[in-house]
Parts: C-alpha cells; sequence; structure tokens
DNA sequence: TCTCCTTTACTACGAATGTAGTGAATATTA
DNA sequence: TAATATTCACTACATTCGTAGTAAAGGAGA
C-alpha cells in the first residue's frame, strides 16, 4: 500500500463492507469506524470508485499473502494431502478470514458494474485459477483446466454456503471429507 | 403475490437488484423502471425493509415453480439421469433465469444484517435443501445429510463463479460432466 | 344510490451522500 | 536552510435518499 494511512482506510473498508454491505460503505462511515478526521477518506481517495478500487487492491494484497505457503507435498496419497491443505484453507477464510472473504464477494459483485473493478479481481483470479491447474495436473488430471476451474467453483460455493446461506457453523471435519470426495470424483477412484 | 401492483414492484426491484445492485434499488428507482408515478413504490412498501421483504418474496415464489417438476426418474442408471437433471437447472438458472439469480444472492448477504429477511431466505433454503437429501439418499448416499448440502453448495458454487466469478460462458456440456464426476465421488464410482 | 374502506397519486422534509475546493501542516530535496 | 511537493484537516454544496402525511379515486356492500 502506498500509505499506512490508505491501508488503515482500506482495512476499515474491508470492515464495513463486511458487517454493513455496499451501502454501509461511504467516505464518511469509513473516517468514523477509523477514527480518522472527517474528510480524511474523501481526500484520500476522491470518488466513491476509487475508494472501492484501493479496497479490493488492499484485499488481493492481502489473500495473495495467505495462500503464499503451499506447496504440494508429493507424498505417497496426493489426494489426501491435497484434500487437507484445502480444507484448512478453507477453514481458515471462514473464520478469521471471514470478513475478508464477504467483503470480496461484495466487491465482485460490484465488479459486474464496475469495469474498473472487473480487471482487478480477474487478474487476482486468474492467478489463483491457475495455481488450481497446476496442482490438478500435477494430481493426474484427465482435464486440468476443467478441473481447475470445477475445484475453485466448489470452494467458493463451500464457503458461500457456509456464509450466507444456511448460517451453519463450519466443521474442519466436514470439510475435509467433502473435499475428499470432491477430488476423488474428479481424479478417478484410486488416484495417486 | 397480494396485487398485481405488487407483482410488478416486485419484479422490477428484481431488475434493479441484479443490474444496479444494492444501492441502486430504491423507491423512486423502481417507480421510474417500472413506469409508476413516483411515490407509489414507496406507498406500496412503506419502508425499506418492506420493499426488500416484498422482493425477497416474490423471488422465493418464481424459483420455487421453477423447481417443482423435477420427479427422480429411477431408471438403470440413476447418477446419470441426476446428472442431467442437475445440469439443466443449472444451466436455466444462469441464462433465463440469470438475474433472478444474482438478485437472490444480493438479498442473500443483506439477510446477514437483517433478521426479517433471514427469515424468508432460510425457510426456502430449508425445502430446496430437504429435496436434495432426499434425492441423494434415494441415490444411495452414504451420509445423505452432508451430501445434500454439499451437493447444494456445489451447485451454487457453479452459479457463482460463472455469473460473478470468471464471468465465462457457461457451457452445458460442461455442467453436466462436473456435475456428474462431483455426484460419482460422493456415491462412488459405481454408485447405482 | 349512498356509505365505507382500500388503493393510488402527489408532496414535503430531515438526514445522509458523493464530490470537490482550500489553506495549513508536513515531508522531501536541493 | 530554503524551496518545493505532498499530505492533511476542514468546509461547502447540490443531489439523492428513506419515510410519512394527505387528499383524491376507485370499488364493495348495504
Amino acid at each position: 500500500m502506498k500509505s499506512q494511512r490508505a491501508e488503515l482506510v482500506a482495512d476499515t473498508a474491508i470492515d464495513l463492507l463486511a458487517d454493513r454491505g455496499m451501502r454501509g460503505l461511504t467516505h464518511r462511515a469509513v473516517d468514523e469506524a477509523a477514527g480518522l478526521p472527517p474528510g480524511s477518506t474523501s481526500n484520500l481517495a476522491r470518488t466513491r470508485s476509487a475508494l472501492l478500487e484501493l479496497t479490493l487492491a488492499r484485499l488481493t494484497q492481502l489473500e495473495s499473502t495467505a495462500f503464499a505457503a503451499a506447496p504440494a507435498p508429493p507424498g505417497a496419497d496426493m489426494v489426501e494431502a491435497l484434500a487437507e491443505m484445502t480444507a484448512q484453507a478453507l477453514w481458515t477464510q471462514l473464520t478469521v478470514g471471514r470478513r475478508q472473504t464477504i467483503a470480496r464477494y461484495e466487491l465482485a459483485f460490484e465488479a459486474n458494474r464496475r469495469p474498473e473493478l472487473r480487471t482487478i479481481y480477474d487478474r487476482a483470479g486468474e492467478r489463483f485459477r491457475d495455481l488450481a491447474v497446476a496442482i490438478l495436473s500435477a494430481a493426474g488430471s484427465s482435464d486440468p483446466v476443467r478441473h481447475g476451474r470445477q475445484f475453485v467453483a466448489f470452494g467458493e460455493g463451500v464457503m458461500f454456503d457456509v456464509l450466507i446461506g444456511a448460517g451453519a457453523e463450519p466443521a474442519l471435519d466436514d470439510l475435509r471429507l467433502g473435499v475428499r470426495e470432491f477430488l476423488r470424483g474428479m481424479l478417478g477412484e484410486g488416484a495417486a
């Protein structure tokens, strides 16, 4: 981020987005929630579009570091390891990163109507998707591109369901079971 | 719906929600988009909360009819039939029902902050989930409740991915393939 | 036909919003 | 230190928002 202040503003915007939604995110609301003198946010991000861009940029920055350390251990049962890794990642996003995930979803919707956001969102999504393709390819997928995409979609669906849908508590064990079944379905019963 | 006018207002609100998001849905915007004299929506749904409730109620009404005719054909390969059925349903939601789906997502988020919406949303979701559990149970699932839930989550994820995420065109063939693999993963390779 | 009740049209108002201008304060560089 | 560029705090304004009041229109039932 360009400055400490920009970080503070963006982080506050993320929380507001998660807690109060798109309508709750305003320049003034950020000032107030961050304890900044009124006008500060308006000054840093002149337009609403600029504020959204700043927030999304910060969000992708935060999430990219969260998924950085994840080298696939090429052990005996790769599916098992991959399932464990994925379940843990989902778990993290659902608990510690709950608000970040919700804020990201809010911005994803907004990106459908704002090209400047779409650009940022897609660039981050692409990197993530490519990673999934590479991993599934290494795991012996017969159609890595489609599978990679489906893998990401499955993850988003699980998170969406927990955070927005039924609202039930996420259970790590269930996540593990689910991901394992999902992977076996794609890679075949006895996949390496 | 209570009146033709209420239907018109709700349908217009759905479109606005899909096209302009939560911030684009206002009493005045509905009047204008529906071609009603200013104040009409405000009069029909006195508060913003009432407007959102009306819209969500209409939405669940519309979607319940869309999924009504779907008796599982107990043929030889049940997984195959179920996959075909699901793929078609997803396809419909992604094309003809695109805006309805997006509007539903918007309201789902809002329901996290508005208990009165949460009630409506959950009641509809429960019926849907129960249906999934029953179908998977009939298909021989070893854990119908968890699988039913995961099945719904998978569907939401696929839709979310297409509508909000990568934004690529949905391909019916890919949907069919994906659902089939997903089901085989849950039900076992040679599931009936 | 007359009466009662619901729906509709229109208007008003306080509060909140996005945006932008300006001068002071602070940091950076020469 | 002096000059310059950047960041900051504060203010102002037109617009839009949610909400509500009220009077006219319309329809149902006696």
